[in-house]
DNA sequence: TCTGGGGTCCTAGGACCC
DNA sequence: TCTGGGGTCCTAGGACCC
């Protein structure tokens, strides 16, 4: 039989900042998304203050105010780091493992013996706790979706963080109370569904006919119910590289000229590029659009998109940032304040499968060297050493992130300094 | 004044083929 | 006026995830 664990941190992002500055540790934690536009984690104390995930962060500065609330712009180099060294703390405890987002992964722990399982999460735990200072909670399961109910449980259990669901009976009883909307898989839309179809509890959609099921929700939902009932159907996948990549972000302040628009997307063009090339594709397309701000009633409203597809399939750089700005040549329009510009690489293929060109002497391209190049010293010696022309030096369109704590492990002049 | 970013999978329907 | 039967491929849109 197989068995998964679902381990997943703790309010991560806050947990993250609490590492590195215990007056922390006590303290209502909020970290704010880019731009510092909306709330996107809290820790424990901020969720009893009754501060909701994925609102706009001006609509609650009063409450966090008052109970002094610590504020945080999102700080993605610290958090990609810290995830890093989870991930590399779990594997050691279980090879077989899938990340699956930056603040979770699966395990396969078939090779334990049932009545072990649970001490050796226990030990998982702590582990990670005394190598990273990341707390986690662990569900155990025989498959994905029982792992992720068996997390939820553990979360509350905050003495031992750690549950397995296991056993026939508390099973039942778990599921006979879990409302089917806080499974894996099922959003509203679904869970409006089955509740037509008097559907409402876990335990209701488990004993449903899966023909059903599947009519009303596809092979989706019939998988969601066999794994209910403890019949594994989705297994843990390999790492996979993207179809897509996409690079977008919101600008500080509004836009209207084309200049800093085009600087913007160049900009994020040459963040996707490098994405690209660390997962050695090349792109066979680029699609790109802009955005006015939806929410100023007040401004008149513009939305288009381009795709346009590229003559030899590339990751240089150089030329997907000229496909991009001919791209927003053709959808930029005059007269509107413009609120985000994105960019997306698409039709990804492997570099190595590529077409080769029938006179070409060698098989490298001309600019992967270079392109190759740029990346290491960027590496080496921080983003943006380097950078492309086209990117501009002013960025009156970056965003806002002025609460952002040190990068304390990614960046020498910002190391944490004891006194 | 201020409202995130980046993905995946599945299905239906149209276009097209022989 | 009558108008088959079987495919494949592609795209858009829906739904969901963190």
């Amino acid at each position: 039989m197989k068995i998964f664990a679902l381990v997943d941190c703790n309010n991560f992002y806050a947990s993250c900042e609490r590492v590195f500055d215990p007056s922390l540790k006590k303290r209502p934690i909020v970290v704010l998304s880019n731009n510092d536009g909306c709330i996107v984690a809290r820790s424990n104390e901020a969720k009893t203050l009754g501060i909701p995930m994925g609102v706009p962060y001006f609509e609650h500065e009063k409450v966090i105010q008052k109970h002094d609330v610590a504020v945080f712009s999102s700080n993605y180099q610290l958090y990609g780091d810290m995830s890093q060294r989870v991930m590399d703390s779990l594997r050691l405890f279980a090879p077989d493992m899938e990340v699956y987002s930056i603040d979770e992964a699966f395990l396969r722990l078939d090779h334990l013996q049932p009545r072990n399982l649970y001490e050796y999460c226990l030990t998982i735990r702590r582990k990670v706790m005394q190598w990273t200072g990341i707390p986690v909670s662990i569900g155990i399961g025989p498959s994905k979706v029982l792992a992720k109910v068996a997390n939820r449980v553990a979360k509350k259990r905050t003495d031992s963080g750690v549950f397995d669901i296991g056993d026939n009976k508390t099973r039942d009883e778990i599921l006979k109370t879990l409302d089917v909307e806080k499974l894996w898989g099922i959003a509203w839309r679904s869970a409006d569904r089955l509740g037509r179809l008097g559907i409402r509890r876990a335990s209701e959609l488990r004993d449903a006919n899966p023909y059903i099921i599947r009519k009303h929700l596809s092979v989706v939902g019939e998988r969601i119910l066999r794994e209910l009932r403890g019949q594994s159907c989705i297994d843990l996948e390999d790492i996979q590289p993207r179809k897509n990549i996409m690079s977008s972000k919101s600008f500080g302040n509004l836009l209207t000229e084309k200049k800093p628009i085009e600087e913007a997307l160049a900009n994020y063009a040459a963040r996707a590029c490098e994405k690209l090339r660390q997962q050695n594709s090349r792109a066979q397309a680029v699609y790109v659009f802009v955005q006015t701000n939806e929410f100023r009633e007040t401004d008149k409203q513009y939305n288009n998109s381009i795709t346009c597809s590229l003559t030899i399939p590339t990751s240089d750089t150089r030329i997907i940032i000229e496909a991009a700005k001919s791209c927003l040549d053709r959808i930029y329009k005059q007269g509107y304040r413009y609120k985000k510009v994105g960019v997306m690489l698409l039709d990804l293929i492997p570099a190595s499968l590529e077409q080769k060109h029938l006179f070409a002497e060698s098989d490298q391209r001309p600019g992967d060297h270079l392109m190759d190049t740029v990346d290491r010293i960027n590496e080496d010696h921080g983003p943006d050493t380097l950078f492309f022309g086209a990117e501009g030096v002013n960025r009156e369109w970056k965003m806002r992130c002025g609460l952002r704590s040190p990068r304390y492990t990614t960046q020498w002049d910002e190391l944490l300094t004891v006194n």
